[in-house]
DNA sequence: GATGAATGAGGCTTCATTCAT
DNA sequence: AATGAATGAAGCCTCATTCAT
């Protein structure tokens, strides 16, 4: 309990002004991480980015773990929220188009401040596991099976599980490594193209 | 060059005994390595595990940063090993076989070690652009995209580079998460079937 | 700027709180630093005698020579302000009396903490030229050649800047060294005349 | 016992290569102590540079102490037998002419390395009163104080021991301070006329 | 005698966190 | 609520010295 609560948020902020403070801390936080790496980062330097004191950013977060799991709540819930808004069960027309979209929607959402995730699920696994961040997996995991299992069969018997896995793992590797790497391709339609070729062609049968 | 290599080995032993001390550090630190990362572990407990004072670690080990810069090297060296005595140029008969093959040995050259692979990666860039990394990586990409461009046509253009590049990211992600989440497909048969037909209907035109 | 100057202090402190800190934890450093020598000295030491922790110092001294930069500054200041006070230009009337005054008054400054003084001019040339160390010197010998130069006629050519020079070594020296080897003598008529009379000899044209 | 053994040799060289061995090390530790300090410096670099081994260093001289002591002893029996072969008795004839010559045998012998003079006599202090040291010292402070009372009368009283003690330190702070500010003037007839200057205006009765 | 590998106490410094104001 | 002064555990690293070979 005391492990687990000190990744917790101190308080909720009631009063507006509480809130933008709330709001600027974090913002810094992700700056700072995002810029030094999670041990190179000072809850100092945050705190000055975010033109408060120390004392006040303790205020509101008991630990710089604190500070992490709530960015980590925040991010998926906007990597969440994107693939809820998309992925609403619906008629299928076009199976191509149909899957072409859903890895779309993983690539956006994976590519919403990449090097933040990276630096933030990092953390999660040494911080132990959040619950937070192994919920939204599950969900993303249970969401993607979800569209596959209703439009995909294959020739020879596979684990939809296992696919799934590799599917989210290689995706989010090659956006964010493209991020880090060539972050000029970021965007470009020849990037998506390719992405989408390589799911695709996973989950198509061979000849 | 002499202040600036904070990552150079301090010295060669000479004596046969301190070519051992040198490799029960390096023993040493992977271990430590894996089990803590990179900013969790502390030069004190490597010499510990490793059975030698601190100051010993340190005639060998100029920083904390050279151990890590030592492993990289070692590491890739076997990773380079394992690729080149694989992908020796010969004819190809069977082209999916042969491309099989291919991914088969990277799937073994990113399974050697693979969370040390991760924790000194990230090191790798963090430290600087490690000469030997670069190396290697370069090597890696020339050596698949030889392979695929002697062996592979494209109904539609594609950039060869980009192709090699996320084909790299993917299957390393694919192999580091699963020792990490699911340790136990490693191995398995069906877990390289995955991996060969993420890489093989990636490469195969689609209809 | 920020990373070269280690010997800068690292902030002003704005709390009176702060500033008895600051006070305290000098006050602590002269101590050791005379007792111990500026290598003898440690660190922790000074924030023991200080009554505060090693923290608290680095707070507001990023390092060793930071210490010895402020006890530089402040003691110069001091030696300045007594030189300033005593040496105000004025109608001469009796020149000998005058030229006596000058040294008593170089005596005086020099005796102002003498053993410090020799620790921290010491280090003050191995930190580097300090700024605060060459002005006040640059203004002592300022001071005193113009007192002479407008005082003094000598019968064969002299170099000024050098007669200079070795006053004020040589009172200086033997001001300290007899802090250090003779210290009942400090403050005895008998000193201060012998002091005026190697001076005094020194300008004197010989017969 | 003990303490004063750290400083002393640990055994007298019998063997010519022994002897050759002791010099080289003597030598280079005077270099680097000049060069570094004596905080500075640390045994290995006074080993590399010998060319020796860290282990042969130790097997002559148990300590880093143990150097200082050695060379502090060698540059006294320089700088006393300088002192002996000039300030033998002897008829006096020009007193002027007399003082002028113990003068600059002083500034001779306080002339050799004085950089090392000033690195070895600051440690003498810290080691604690070496006894070589102390009877040099006193031997020089016995010899000039020998020559003057034989030659010189003053018209008032003074205590000649303090009349040599300010001298001696006159001299020697004279002396070394140019060597580190202003070695340009090392060795002029300038510089030498001027400390003769000092001296003998200091002796002189005044008007 | 020589070598250099090994030791470990101890120094400097950082930074997450607490708490008096 | 906010501030920032104070804390001290803990990390990295150096270097005088010992000792097995």
């Amino acid at each position: 309990m005391s492990t687990r609560n000190r990744a917790a948020p101190r308080k909720r902020p009631r009063q507006a002004r509480a809130k933008a403070t709330v709001e600027v801390i974090l913002e810094a936080a992700a700056h700072v991480f995002v810029s030094s790496g999670y041990e190179g980062t000072t809850t100092k330097q945050v705190a000055e980015r975010a033109g408060v004191s120390i004392g006040t950013l303790y205020q509101y977060f008991p630990s710089k773990e604190a500070l992490v799991a709530m960015l980590l709540e925040r991010l998926h819930q906007r990597v969440l929220s994107i693939l809820s808004d998309k992925l609403v069960p619906h008629p299928i027309t076009d199976l191509d188009q149909e899957v072409r979209d859903l890895m779309r929607t993983l690539v956006e959402a994976y590519g919403v401040n990449p090097r933040l995730q990276r630096v933030l699920l990092e953390q999660a696994s040494r911080i132990g596991p959040l619950q937070v961040v192994q919920e939204i997996e599950a969900r993303v995991e249970t969401l993607v099976q979800g569209v596959l299992s209703r439009n995909l069969e294959f020739e020879r018997p596979r684990d939809l599980g296992l696919v799934v896995f590799i599917i989210i793992r290689a995706l989010r590797s090659a956006v964010w490594s493209t991020v880090v790497e060539r972050p000029e391709l970021i965007g470009t339609p020849e990037f998506v193209e390719e992405l989408s070729a390589l799911v695709l062609g996973y989950l198509r049968p061979r000849r």
